[in-house]
DNA sequence: TGAGTTTGCTACGTTTTCCGTAGCATGGAG
DNA sequence: CTCCATGCTACGGAAAACGTAGCAAACTCA
């Protein structure tokens, strides 16, 4: 069962939402989760399968935690954002961008 | 050693740099640490301390993940955000006040 | 109806990661 | 020399993540 805001989270007991975000979102496929399905829909296998062919333990392990914050859902079409991880997603789209600089940059 | 962009990481043996960064950031503590230097450096007992007390082991585990990414370096002011760290959190900023209105609806 | 396919997902044993505690080495201050 | 703060490592145990195999339910098509 994920953390929620409001409970306490590693190395912050005061529940801080900014805390528990950055909780859920450092644990493994999380982002990738959140990043694979900005661009829609997809089933369990699919997502899998764009993932690298992450392990299904552990990809259904980030999507209970991603589904009891309300962030991801399953819906008839598969596993889709919520309006929650559609806004959220919004927010690191524009990582890739800042991420190409970045690695121009490192060289 | 941290995998730089160019790099295969875990779920993409691409490299792209996006997913490097994913990967990264997935990794624990790292979110963390880059909010806690946003607000200005940290000598590292004290960047521990605003962790939550996290353990040295992994502190200084991810340090080395995050410097070795030229996101974070350890100057005489203690260990401080880079200019592509800063650039970084700063994209990050934002996360703060979403989490706050979306631990509104989640209440 | 019944064989084949696809679905979401779990069991299980192993590997990797993370963790807490203790403490070392260096350097500055008194 | 003593005291204290620094960055950091060693070590053993706990938790998280992993790969492989496969189940049960729903669909497809004959």
């Amino acid at each position: 069962m994920a953390k929620k805001p409001g409970q306490s989270v590693r190395g912050s007991t005061t529940g801080r939402p900014i805390m528990v975000l950055l909780d859920a979102l450092g644990r493994r496929w999380a982002l990738r989760v959140l990043w694979e399905l900005s661009s829609g829909p997809s089933s369990f296998r699919d997502l899998q399968a764009r993932c690298g062919d992450v392990s299904p333990t552990s990809l259904n392990a980030r999507l209970k935690d991603l589904r009891d914050l309300q962030l991801v859902a399953l819906t008839e079409e598969g596993y889709a954002l919520t309006r929650h991880g559609r806004d959220l997603a919004a927010r690191l789209g524009p990582l890739n961008a800042w991420a190409n600089t970045w690695a121009k940059a490192l060289g």
